[in-house]
DNA sequence: AGCCAGGCTCTCG
DNA sequence: CGAGAGCATGGC
């Protein structure tokens, strides 16, 4: 099965995908060759696919396929991972207007023109990645996440390359803190990612109803469960759900973007992070990730960063 | 050796 | 509540 599609307003597959290699190979998210392959999880069966990518920005023409599969179904699940993954909703052009207006976003539209977060295929893998990165260095984080997909992620093969589907809830809720700690997980974050494996596998934590909720009511919901506090909360409403007018003035790399662009590299509070992103509205989101691929870009420049 | 890395929990004032 | 200490884990 193939299928063609086109996105609505700029979108660099390139710069948005990337984020699957810069800290490290991620077996989930197999990026290589100016294709990315991923699998889908269609009632139980899993089906990998590809996609391919031409043109411009102004006129990407992506290029979805299922092979072994003529199941409509099938890629209709795909297409809509892969919609979620480029966040193909989102609503650049506006997001630009805004932006010209802006000190430090204005000069990041040229370089980064087309670019999108991208946005978690499930909740549950977005946590799980979440956890790993807490208050370590994203490649370790990539390390050790990559370790626990290849050990509890069925293996499936696309197109002659191993792919991993991320592993079920009911899979890592029957894991071992011994084991995700021979993987270097903490003790504690061994416990974390059990722990919510099974509030999602046995429907204890609703992911469709928080959907539904208020930015707050989500961060109250998820902040109750041992192991998420806020940073992983606002992460969530951003990556997870796509909400545009949230901002994780916490994160050690917002706020090192903050004093980047907006303070000669001095420090700003947190609350003052979150005044000025406030006025972003329902750019926020874009924003941010705007900011970090823009610090990335002026350290790569500069020769240092990783 | 000691600080750093895209935090979280727990305790106290 | 809000600040601060304590806590894990590995990389450099």
């Amino acid at each position: 099965m193939r299928v063609q599609l086109l996105a609505e307003g700029p979108l660099d597959v390139g710069q948005t995908l990337a984020r699957y290699r810069i800290w490290g190979e991620d077996p989930v998210n197999r990026l290589g060759g100016a294709r990315f392959r991923r699998v889908v999880r269609v009632d139980g069966h899993l089906h990998g696919y590809e996609l391919r990518w031409s043109g411009p920005p102004e006129a990407v023409k992506l290029t979805l396929s299922v092979p072994g599969s003529r199941s409509t179904r099938v890629a209709e699940a795909a297409l809509a991972e892969v919609r979620r993954l480029l966040f193909l909703d989102a609503d650049l052009p506006a997001f630009y207007r805004m932006a010209k207006g802006d000190p430090a976003l204005s000069g990041l539209i040229t370089p980064l023109y087309g670019l999108r977060p991208t946005l978690a295929p499930s909740p549950f893998e977005m946590l799980v990645g979440a956890i790993s990165a807490q208050q370590v260095n994203l490649a370790f984080a990539f390390t050790t996440r990559g370790r626990l997909v290849r050990r509890f992620g069925e293996r499936v093969s696309v197109s002659g390359q191993v792919v991993h589907a991320f592993p079920l809830p009911e899979s890592l809720a029957r894991a071992r803190v011994r084991e995700l700690r021979r993987m270097q997980f903490s003790t504690r974050k061994a416990e974390y990612i059990i722990g919510l494996a099974r509030l999602a596998s046995s429907g204890a934590l609703d992911f469709d109803h928080l959907a539904r909720l208020a930015n707050e009511e989500v961060i109250a919901a998820l902040t109750r469960v041992r192991g998420f506090g806020r940073w992983t909360a606002e992460w969530f409403l951003a990556r997870a759900l796509g909400r545009g007018d949230v901002c994780p003035a916490g994160d050690l790399g917002v706020r090192k973007c903050f004093a980047y662009f907006y303070n000669r590299g001095r420090p700003l509070s947190e609350k003052a992070i979150r005044r000025r992103a406030r006025q972003w509205g329902e750019h926020q989101n874009l924003a941010v990730h705007y900011l970090l691929a823009g610090l990335r870009l002026a350290e790569e420049r500069s020769g240092g960063g990783t």
